[in-house]
DNA sequence: TTTAGGATGAATTCCCGT
DNA sequence: ACGGGAATTCATCCTAAA
């Protein structure tokens, strides 16, 4: 009947010449399969209104599609599947109307401790219901920094804080690329309409890129045609390039991704890195204003300071935000497998003068039950346990490895909630 | 040994016309 | 409601130069 296509890929001795025999070629194979399907399938194919326009899609093509669009229909039916607002702005931003004050948390999530947790908004599908049912079924806040700042950044927080008197970070920071950047606004050609960034990434354009961006557009005294117009555009959107001069676009430099995220200029600097690393770092970092508003009703809640477990700090945008919320940090207990970004929070803690205790810990597996527990006891137990995990295997740049929430860096996530449960039994039980 | 540059798609959502 | 196009995306791997 069939010929498994499969089993010719199969490594080991093949078992007989009944191979052979059977094997027919796949064009042949293609239009056995194509004759077996029912008629009536075949007619919808051909009376589909815009089959015109597919008709290089071949009708093998068309029902596999169809039936992937199906499955997948089933798939998140039974799968309560998580589903992202437009506008993006959660349970509210500052500055747009829609405030929500109040909501109705599992009984299992009540805090404190609280716990603050964050990654990619746009994870692959399932990964944010998953991530939901590990953290005691809360639904996600999902908000665009570009609400708060004049980069796009689009996350996912799960969290069991109060989320009525919030208050932001003052001073609001510039919230269009012009306010961020007033000198580019000289160069800012009239068909360029960006007002805002894309997301803010690991890596920046080089300086060839601009370079040849330069070249396309010297030849027209005026207004370049609309298809050198596109290629500049995409090139600008995709890399986040800013206008420096006549034809001239350049990629932000570290400190200015410094002071788009919230953190103040050289932050970064103190690790003694080079460029390169100071963008990945600050790639991989939270947008402290988003962050510092939802943290925000602590302030009233700890006015003596708050004990702080914080995972996969990275250049430590949960701890920069406390700061400059001014609630005062009394002991900080820092994960991070970096030592260049351990080296960043550690010169921070001394350049802001901290009176607390910061302790860093390279490898979140030393984090066991004896050690929480000797932590715990010696400073008296944690009000906040606050991360975000790796997103390694669930950012759409990733090419390679986009495996969702069981790649090797993401499932650093099932690290928190094995810490945050460890934290809350030992605290809840006392 | 370190650093910058180039090549490398696909998953997902939004939007708009039919 | 549905399909197709546009837009967006906390990246990785390899190589050559420094």
């Amino acid at each position: 009947m069939y010929l498994n296509v499969n089993s010719l890929n199969t490594v080991g001795p093949r078992s007989s010449i009944v191979e052979l025999t059977d094997f027919i070629c796949a064009a042949q194979m293609a239009k056995a399969a194509d004759a077996l399907f029912p008629v009536e399938d075949k007619k919808s194919f051909c009376n589909d209104p815009n089959y015109k326009k597919r008709r290089n899609m071949g009708y093998d093509l068309w029902k596999r599609k169809k039936q992937m669009k199906l499955e997948k229909k089933l798939l998140n039916e039974d799968d309560n599947v998580v589903h992202l607002p437009n506008p993006m702005i959660g349970f509210g931003v500052p500055t747009e109307p829609g405030q929500i004050t109040q909501r109705t948390l599992p009984e299992d999530a009540i805090g404190p401790p609280y716990f603050y947790y964050e990654n990619v908004a746009m994870a692959p599908v399932g990964v944010w219901s998953e991530m939901s049912r590990y953290l005691y079924d809360v639904g996600p806040e999902f908000v665009d920094s570009k609400y708060f700042c004049a980069a796009a950044r689009k996350r996912g927080y799960i969290h069991n804080l109060p989320i009525d008197n919030r208050f932001p970070l003052f001073p609001f920071p510039p919230r269009t690329i012009h306010e961020a950047f007033p000198l580019t606004k000289k160069w800012w050609p009239c068909w360029d309409p960006r007002t805002k960034l894309n997301c803010l990434q690991t890596c920046t354009a080089s300086a060839k890129l601009t370079e040849r961006i330069r070249k396309a557009l010297e030849a027209y005294d005026d207004e370049p045609p609309l298809n050198v117009q596109k290629y500049v555009l995409d090139e600008c959107r995709k890399w986040n390039l800013v206008w420096v001069g006549r034809n001239k676009v350049a990629p932000l430099e570290p400190d200015e991704v410094e002071m788009l995220l919230g953190f103040p200029k050289n932050h970064t600097r103190g690790g003694g890195s080079s460029r390169t690393e100071r963008i990945k770092s600050l790639g991989n970092s939270f947008q402290v204003d988003t962050v510092a508003y939802h943290l925000s009703v602590l302030k009233d809640m700890y006015p003596g300071g708050i004990n702080v477990l914080s995972l996969f700090s990275g250049i430590g945008g949960a701890e920069v935000a406390l700061h400059r919320l001014r609630i005062p940090l009394k002991t900080v207990v820092s994960v991070e497998k970096s030592e260049v970004n351990r080296n960043i929070v550690r010169s921070w803690w001394e350049q802001t003068n901290q009176h607390g205790t910061l302790i860093d810990i390279p490898d979140v597996q030393e984090l066991n039950g004896d050690r929480l527990e000797q932590l715990m006891s010696r400073y008296g137990g944690f009000d906040l346990v606050v991360g975000g995990s790796p997103c390694n295997n669930l950012a759409g740049s990733n090419r390679h490895h986009r495996d969702g929430l069981e790649g090797k860096e993401s499932s650093l996530f099932y690290d928190y909630c094995r810490i945050l449960d460890l934290v809350r039994l030992m605290q809840r039980t006392q």
